[in-house]
DNA sequence: TTGAAAGCGCTAACAC
DNA sequence: GTGTTAGCGCTTTCAA
């Protein structure tokens, strides 16, 4: 028995309204909304007609339902108004467009209540196959996901392994900054947006690993006070850490951002306290979003590969999807694949020439 | 019959897969799943156990078309990497959360083929509630749309007054704008990104039609080689056009961008050829975005009232969705509501002090 | 406390 | 060329 509102007034338009109106079967209502041979012209005529007197549209849902697809990929991101995510998902989008599908951003928000976020976590199961940005991501939350969709993660290195993965080089990346910024003379670096000493292997973590690798190689001593957390990381973050270590007597010559969205927080403070870049101090970012080429002075940062990133989730994520609608289990597939894509320095006018 | 493909491995577990090991009814895991009373507590306890063995989740779509409800809004907007765009984003997720729904983000996309953009369209009848950013959307997709679901647009002024419309003021924003600079001393401001002559009500002719109502205003005179196309509004195009008018032997002690965005180009592009802001040249953005009290020089500014927007939008959006699930036909309540937001100068250190 | 059964709107076998 | 019918996976009366 139904439990739909018959309430009164205008319900929507069905499929079996229009075959009602147009004298026909649904059948031959699908076909004709669905561009189908085996249906007389008079009849399509016809049934045209009606839907457009009725004003009827399909039900997306229903017909989701129905052929267990969706045509949509899903795209998780922790934020919605972070440049690298606006910027991560245009290139996704752009690339899946020749092939009819849509793309779909969601965020995850970390500060999200357990309920919501399940709630979230739910919702991705209607999409075809789901992209998922790690960073900020309980890794546990990721491994009780138990997704029977096909999911590519993106971004930093989580623990488990029961996902296709494409990862930045955050270490080798940071390390390849931080050692710019020694070779062009700096010696007391700032890490903005540090973190340190936790086991965790999240995207701040990894960054500022590879700062401390590029110390060691080049022999540079390292001092604790330089490690300034920026939370969270924003450019008004960026600003007040950089106003906080200059109120707090801290001295320094260069600055490593964990984000360049971090970084132009930083210029931003360094202008106003007449600190001149790269000339006292040198700056370099990471992520290598569009905005770096617009700052003052142009900000050298880190590009983790973002064309190729974009490129690799799509390619990964067709593969399962092949997979997936070809009724194989994710397990009896090959292993998950993990690849880490090579980072490579712009070198703009943030910090010095050679 | 069904035409699943019982393809040898795997199929997705469903309910009745729960149902059957359990020994119950889905009737009976459906109200475990939901957390529903009735149900004895051994029997809730064994259904439980079953999931997590089986890893059963619930399908939102097959939820969702039983239960006629997504309990997710959608947004439409034309790109996914302008900050405009990624800030209301983040808005309207925050604002929703609370009534724990789910914010969906999808690209309208100027550039779309048509069979594109009516799938793209289509989808959006998936969601409760439906937020369409108007901007670079034509009027007569939009007219055509014949939607049944709750729609609240945003931005600037179609015609069909169709739907509740949320608008910024661009008109008395633009000519607040131009005021501010005629104030400070320019004379002759270049309208940067600006639409001339078009019939067309887009965003851009509307600044620009605020710009012309300055100058008239304050008696004084327009030169058509001030106004300046910038397409598409980006950073690079406005850098570019700044250029192309230098280069061209324009002169100009004033800009009007369109939008922040393009503004931080001409910024850079200023800075590239040695003209000073503000002293030289006087720049005001429109949009405030975050970006704007970053920049070099900060960004004065005109706030379309973004708080307010989101907040209007919301609310009118609510009690759309509350006489739709109330059966209510749209065309019997109330006429749609149009409201135009105030704009508000924010004056930061791209424009001189009075 | 539990289950049988109907049906959300649509599409695809299959028969005619 | 057209219709009959089953059923995608779920929730919800209603009866037991």
């Amino acid at each position: 028995m139904s439990t739909r509102k018959t309430s009164s007034a205008s319900r929507v338009v069905t499929i079996g309204d229009v075959a009602r109106a147009a004298q026909v079967s649904t059948t031959t209502v699908s076909k004709v909304i669905n561009g189908l041979p085996r249906v007389g012209a008079e009849t399509r005529q016809r049934v045209l007609e009606v839907v457009a007197e009725l004003g009827y549209q399909v039900n997306p849902t229903a017909r989701n339902l129905r052929a267990g697809r969706t045509d949509a990929i899903g795209l998780l991101v922790p934020e919605l108004d972070r440049p690298y995510f606006g910027q991560l998902a245009t290139r996704l989008a752009n690339a899946l467009e020749p092939t009819g599908r849509q793309l779909v951003v969601q965020r995850s928000g970390v500060s999200r209540a357990d309920e919501l976020a399940a709630a979230s976590f739910a919702r991705l199961r209607m999409y075809d196959g789901v992209i998922i940005s790690v960073v900020g991501l309980n890794p546990s939350d990721l491994e009780q996901l138990n997704f029977q969709t096909p999911v590519v993660l993106v971004g930093e290195r989580p623990l488990p392994r029961t996902f296709d993965h494409v990862m930045m080089d955050n270490v080798e990346g940071a390390a390849t900054a931080t050692a710019h910024l020694l070779e062009r003379g700096s010696r007391r670096i700032v890490m903005l947006g540090g973190r340190d000493g936790t086991t965790e292997q999240d995207m701040p973590t990894l960054r500022t690993l590879g700062y401390y690798k590029a110390h060691a190689r080049l022999g540079v001593p390292l001092d604790a006070r330089l490690v300034a957390a920026v939370l969270p990381m924003d450019m008004a973050t960026g600003y007040a850490a950089v106003r906080s270590l200059v109120d707090a007597g801290v001295t320094f010559d260069g600055i490593v951002a964990v984000t360049d969205v971090v970084a132009i927080g930083a210029l931003r403070a360094l202008a106003d306290l007449g600190i001149r870049v790269p000339a006292e101090v040198q700056v370099v970012g990471f992520d290598n979003i569009d905005e770096t080429e617009f700052s003052t002075p142009r900000l050298t940062t880190i590009d983790p590969g973002n064309e190729q990133i974009a490129g690799t989730v799509l390619q990964f994520l067709e593969t399962r999807m092949a997979e997936h609608s070809a009724g194989l289990p994710r397990t009896s597939s090959k292993p998950t694949a993990e690849v880490t894509i090579p980072a490579r320095l712009v070198i703009r006018e943030s910090t010095r020439r050679a």
